[in-house]
DNA sequence: CCATCGTACTTGAAGTTTCAATGATTCGGC
DNA sequence: GCCGAATCATTGAAACTTCAAGTACGATGG
């Protein structure tokens, strides 16, 4: 057990600089979701992706798989999200012990409103600083590291963008704020509002 | 504010990957810290910094600066770090405002236990996984992304790894098992031990 | 000198996440 | 049909972080 490998000078630096990144980076987009929003980054991502799936609706367990949290986190978050209005709870149909959590037309809006600024903030402080030979090492680095953590993870199940309106070759989403009938919600950006 | 440029299919990828990426990669220092010495990520953190610094003493701002949490994290976290005789607090001898944290001796042992493991669990999952390329490229994509994240940072204030015992070239470190006289800790991992 | 402002740090309350325990339902085998 | 095991979800308490004051000290300017 003394014979650990330390990392060398280089090695040391890009974890170190990737650790700070990746902290600076997560605090950015909390921060401009908390600003403009008033959404935890967590609470916005339930609703996208909830917003993306079809029907609109996700089992608990599902849902709580693609945001990646615990059940129990979810349902604590899920409580919170159903008070505000935003999503409503129902039994399954078939399996009763599940229970089907789906985005309200309310809840619908807040994502509509709340996606534009986010991409915004992603493609500022990530997309508009890499080089396109930049964004392919990265996307292959990601790749790598990403299979080794978890082969489950088919390299696309996480986040809370938005596709272009003209690219209908997505497969999974129907987020964009084109293809739903919102007349504007009650502008309620509040989370915590009773 | 209806012209967002949404991400194309290949960002909207390497976004979700770097998101699922960061958080599965968190999550399993967490896990190896919390399994292996029963330390949460954040204490450890706050533990090797001190560790490397001068005297194994910082000023609470210092440190604060250092791991990058709020003023008042960082004060609930020594309060615990303290409770657990891993730290001790004295006055700043020229500015009566300030308090210095020093590392204990029963702190740096913890720290010196859990070093090697917490090195190897980055090195698995990251370093032994990209190729010398894969490396450079990651490397630089990260310096591009941080200097515009936030220009302080000179890509190295920031995280809990040790160096090689042959390489004193490194500046700021001194934390290896190797430079210390460590009789044996009390071997208490638990770190809510009261 | 002393009033004022800014810095260094702490505290308690509120919010969020984790942890352990629990209820309800389905599935597999006998 | 029924029992045990596994799955789906919730709950309350504990742990951690954030937020809003609040205390103490140093620096600035009249």
């Amino acid at each position: 057990m003394t014979d650990t490998r330390w990392l060398d000078e280089e090695e040391q630096r890009t974890w170190r600089a990737f650790v700070a990144f990746s902290r600076l980076l997560s605090e950015a987009m909390e921060r401009q979701l908390g600003r403009d929003e008033g959404l935890p980054f967590s609470y916005y991502l339930i609703l996208a992706m909830l917003s993306e799936a079809p029907g609109r609706s996700l089992t608990m367990t599902e849902l709580a798989t693609v945001v990646r949290a615990s059940p129990s986190r979810l349902s604590h978050a899920v409580n919170k999200l159903q008070a505000n209005g935003w999503v409503e709870r129902s039994r399954h149909p078939e399996d009763r012990r599940a229970i089907i959590a789906s985005l309200t037309d309310e809840g619908m809006a807040v994502v509509e409103k709340a996606a534009p600024g986010h991409v915004g903030e992603v493609r500022r402080l990530v997309f508009d600083r890499l080089t396109p030979e930049q964004l392919v090492s990265f996307d292959d680095v990601l790749t790598t590291l990403l299979t080794g953590l978890d082969p489950d993870v088919p390299v696309c199940p996480d986040t809370p963008v938005c596709p272009t309106d003209a690219e209908p070759a997505v497969p999974t989403v129907g987020l964009c704020p084109s293809d739903a009938g919102l007349d504007d919600g009650p502008g309620a950006p509040d989370c915590d509002a009773a």
